[in-house]
RNA sequence: GCGCCUGUAGCUCAGUUGGAUAGAGCGUCUGAUUACGGAUCAGAAGGUCGGGGGUUCGAAUCCCUCCAGGCGCGCCA
């Protein structure tokens, strides 16, 4: 990478003039403004002090050292502002990306080993199988899925699950539910009102368990409508077999022989405020029904058999539970950061201009598969991934449709069938690529091509990113912004075009193929499709 | 009351480890193609980055405080 050379450079000059720093410690970034060079290093100010130095003096003595050198892609070097360190490459540094990402192809380029040698168990949705999955399970949907995809391309082993809460009071109700809609009784008291219950309770065979089929109905529809967005699990972990197994026997048993179980006031307690909880838990009440609690602790302990680093995808309606989970873990075990919850905001939906409150017990719902139904499955994930998962986000329905062919998922997908066609449009005039070795990249000077070449540059490091910070969104951001430079060298850079002279047709037809790999790994990482053809 | 998250253009949102003149889409206005797909491109207008204080050579970013909104604080799940 070009940044390591220059941070090398840096590292050497700054060691001849009695600076000692780690190549590793001095940053390099992409300055905001194009006349302030391709790349800046801010070494200079943040190393001035500690030695007593003024930083732009010390900078234009690192200037002068690395002049002196040999580093041949610096066109040249300037001290600006208060003591940055600006660097003018020669373009061809971008050809060099042109040929990395050519020759690595879609399946190697930005494929990165920061994770290899770590599992990570992800969980996300999760939604009690009690009702269609509503548009803001979508959101975890997206978000998880797209998660694990950038945690695969990063090198970590990741194992993907959907906790299947099928037993316990909800389903029962549900089941309940079922049966009075079906049987035109009163609903139970926090029964489920929505209008899907009516309809379900009307396909319900009367021979069957209500809670059994129930609970089979939802987990149907829930699977599918993930599906039809792309989103897939490695595992669909069942609460009730976990149960069956006797695990909650034998988690408790384990808590208690750390000493960490107390009973008090006829209950049994976990002291989980030793470990940063506000309070203490309720494990067993006293009525001798273990909580909720007991099971889910079993099934986080048993996740870790199926990964190093157990994560779950919240909404923000259960970061309260995170603390007692992260306790009981430390309990058992499993240190501290070897569990993270990512806590995401929820959903606001809007159709119709009302606002309207996800909530399947009182029955005022969006299902995702209408969401999806209305506008399309790339629609909605693109819509879901564009933004941070940190805030609260507002879909509305009719925008997202409304929008139709300025929705900023067919502007990238638009790109990426542009580039099909250009195939096309080159084998119906019968030209075809020459061998990479025999072009020359150096033809590539417009601004156009080198602005497109810069963007595919980022991609490694916007992918690291990403995982670090758990954010697909930055993906997201990318390919829009690769959608942008594609789209700006089509208009000024014809390619097939009889007025274009054939060596620079062969290294724009080059060009061509390297944003061709650059939207496939970008479209890939969100799940979304590439298509050929729009 | 306490805890977590958020507050950036008319609207929806970007803005990694603190960097130079805070960006994009939509909407508004003005332009561009006898040429590979106009679902495109270029330009304009639009901002006290919620308010105030602090740290720093430098703050949308870090700290304090206030204001506003979302969510959570059960022997419910």
């Amino acid at each position: 990478m070009i940044t390591e050379v220059l941070a090398a450079a840096l590292a050497d000059s700054l060691r001849e003039s009695e600076v000692e720093i780690a190549v590793s410690e001095i940053q390099m970034e992409r300055p905001a403004l194009r006349e302030h060079g391709d790349w800046s290093s801010n070494v200079a100010l943040v190393t001035a002090k500690k030695v007593g130095r003024n930083p732009r003096e010390l900078a234009e003595e690192l200037v002068k050292a690395i002049e002196s050198g040999s580093v041949d892609l610096i066109e040249r070097m300037e001290v600006a502002g208060p003591g940055f360190i600006n660097f003018y490459l020669s373009p061809r540094w971008l050809h060099d990306v042109l040929i990395q990402v050519l020759t690595e192809g879609e399946e190697s380029y930005a494929r990165l080993e920061i994770g290899s040698g770590q599992s990570i168990n992800l969980e996300f949705v999760s939604a009690n199988p009690t009702g269609p999955l509503h548009a803001g399970g979508g959101r975890w949907g997206a978000y998880g899925d797209s998660l694990a995809r950038i945690f695969r391309r990063c090198g970590y082993q990741t194992f993907t699950e959907y906790y299947v809460n099928d037993r316990g009071l909800q389903t029962e109700l549900f089941g309940a539910s079922l049966i009075a809609r079906r049987d035109g009784t009163a609903l139970p008291e926090d029964g489920y009102a929505g209008e899907y219950v009516a309809e379900w309770a009307s396909e319900m065979p009367t021979n069957v368990d209500p809670v059994e089929w129930g609970r089979k109905r939802a987990l149907t529809d829930v699977q599918k409508s993930l599906a039809s967005m792309n989103v897939e699990f490695d595992n669909w972990a069942s609460e009730n077999a976990l149960v069956e197994s006797g695990a909650m026997e034998a988690t408790v048993a384990e808590l208690r022989a750390a000493g960490w179980v107390d009973e008090r006031d006829g209950a049994t307690w976990l002291r989980t405020s030793a470990f940063g909880d506000e309070k203490d838990r309720v494990l067993v009440k006293s009525d001798g029904e273990p909580t909720y609690f007991v099971p889910d602790i079993s099934y986080h302990h048993e996740k870790f058999e199926r990964g190093d680093l157990v994560i779950d995808v919240l909404g923000a309606d259960h970061h309260g539970y995170v603390p007692r989970m992260s306790a009981a873990l430390q309990m058992l075990g499993h240190p501290q950061e070897s569990y993270e919850a990512i806590i995401g905001q929820n959903v606001t939906l809007i159709k119709e201009g009302q606002e309207i409150k996800l909530s399947k017990r009182t029955g005022t719902m969006v299902e995702v598969s209408e969401l999806i139904e209305a506008v399309g499955p790339d629609v909605a994930r693109f819509a879901y991934l564009l933004q941070s998962v940190d805030s609260r986000q507002t879909i509305d329905i009719d925008v997202l449709s409304k929008q139709g062919n300025e929705n900023p998922v067919y502007y990238v997908q638009y790109a990426h069938a542009r580039i099909a066609a250009v195939g096309r449009e080159a084998t119906s005039r019968g030209i075809e690529r020459a061998p990479l070795t025999s072009i020359d990249v150096e033809l590539l000077t417009q601004e156009r091509e080198l602005e497109l070449l810069r963007c595919l540059s980022m991609l490694p490091e916007i992918l690291e990113i990403a995982a670090r910070d758990r954010a697909p969104h930055r993906v997201a951001t990318w390919l829009r912004e690769l959608a942008a430079a594609f789209h700006g060298f089509y208009h000024d850079c014809p390619v097939l075009r009889s007025d274009v002279e054939s060596s620079l047709q062969q290294a724009r037809l080059w060009l061509v193929e390297s944003a061709r790999v650059g939207f496939a790994i970008g479209l890939d990482l969100l799940g979304l499709a590439a298509p050929e053809q729009m």
